[in-house]
DNA sequence: TCTGTCGCTTGATCCAGGTCATATGAATCT
DNA sequence: AGATTCATATGACCTGGATCAAGCGACAGA
């Protein structure tokens, strides 16, 4: 279930100074010398191959983990068997934030495919942040950013169709992608269309059948799990689209 | 626009050490001395009148506001006139959470009925913060704990029923009205019908029809905004009914 | 007190997307 | 290579909830 195969890979241990993703992780504003001192916390990169659990829903909450290379996805199980899948994440993303309250794990995360994550134990996070200040502004930063993100996927279960709510998923993947230096156009998901439609909220029958159609009017192009976007301002066109469903009169 | 008689009641001006809501808003867990500093820097409640806006979406981001007293709703509006609600809040609940990150609210809250609002300047509290670790603490741990709501939501508008949404927003009202020591099942609705449907994602009709159809079920009474609920066990067997819709197989 | 407006309800239809059933084809195991 | 399994696709149908269309009662302004 855990890594078998701990290669402690060289090539993985790099320190956050070095790291390509210190613009999308942690240290971002941080001075070179308060770097120094996070990386002296984080336990670096161990790597976890596809169904490796991060952490399971239900247990103690002792550290964040960052997405260093590979994807990872979030959900909440429910005891009946089925789950809520609530995110998915890329490199430089931080998961974890939602437990630092109950100091337990509501959610589990997997990996998707082999991945490295560094953990950074959150005791000694807020221990060092309470005295670097631009760390702790990065921290507050990042856990808004998370709600804002929340906010914006409420959103898009709430109001959007079904079609919106696909081409809103491949947009975010395009740009997040783009944002790491890799082509936004063309890609492979990491994940299953069950696990995509369970997290837009919607069928796998539905979201194989809008790839389809998608294809089918020349907005991308799909094979398995390789996608091809051939018109991103479409995409951007049908997901502006009507924010509201059924909004027909004024609220006071 | 903004409060037009700034009656400055000497009833709402207490300061945070005497405030009944202390146990719910920012100075749990404080010393008596941290909470004077904290007290210090919060512009105590103004008083707002339905309608009026604590923010608006767009304005720059300067401070958290704390409910002190009646209710809150915060949405976002869409260009094109709609707007998603994304949430009611009560007494002790703090908003602008989603602000921090990008320095600008991405939402605007307005006042349901009269209410008391304290404003926190956040670059001070933030100082502040950064001298009494159990602030800094716990002010990570309210962003977590909204963090977690918004999860919760998005499980709810993902996966559950009209029913189930429904049921589900009266309980959260219930136990909220509860902590805050009022009756968990004889409560008055600020929000109107339209409100509620909207933050649910459902039509205003199938939440009118929804009321009716437990009202005639037993599980509450209605008349207009005045609800009671009558059976909190029956609802929560609703709520907790298959948290999953059409997950028949197992993802990896 | 009357009247217009607005919020809520209720009934009648419609349809997006869920469900069911059945292929088809990759990937994995033997 | 063949067999088993799982993921994806696609067609046929069904249904929960949206939409459309009245009514109706509360409350506000005259």
């Amino acid at each position: 279930m855990t890594a078998s195969k701990v290669i402690s890979f060289e090539a993985l241990r790099v320190a956050c100074k070095n790291c390509s993703l210190d613009t999308l992780c942690l240290p971002v504003g941080l001075t070179l010398d308060d770097v120094e001192r996070l990386d002296d916390i984080v336990k670096r990169a161990r790597p976890l191959h596809r169904g490796d659990y991060v952490f399971r829903n239900g247990e103690r909450f002792r550290s964040l983990y960052v997405v260093k290379t590979g994807s990872v996805k979030t959900f909440a199980p429910s005891p009946e068997g089925g789950e809520q899948v609530l995110g998915f994440h890329l490199p430089g993303e931080i998961i974890g934030l939602d437990a630092i309250e109950k100091e337990t794990h509501a959610c589990s995360a997997k990996v998707l495919e082999t991945s490295a994550i560094c953990e950074v134990p959150f005791s000694r996070l807020e221990e060092l942040s309470s005295n670097i200040p631009s760390l702790q502004h990065q921290i507050y930063r990042l856990l808004s950013k998370e709600i804002g993100q929340d906010t914006e996927m409420l959103l898009l279960l709430g109001k959007k169709s079904a079609e919106e709510r696909l081409a809103a998923f491949l947009l975010s993947m395009s740009k997040r992608l783009r944002k790491r230096g890799l082509s936004p156009t063309d890609f492979y998901l990491s994940m299953s269309r069950h696990e995509i439609s369970n997290y837009l909220g919607l069928a796998v029958e539905t979201v194989s059948r809008l790839f389809t159609r998608f294809q089918d009017e020349g907005l991308l192009k799909v094979d398995r799990k390789h996608v091809e976007l051939l018109d991103l301002e479409a995409m951007e066109t049908i997901v502006a689209r009507r924010v509201v469903t059924g909004d027909r009169q004024q609220m006071t």
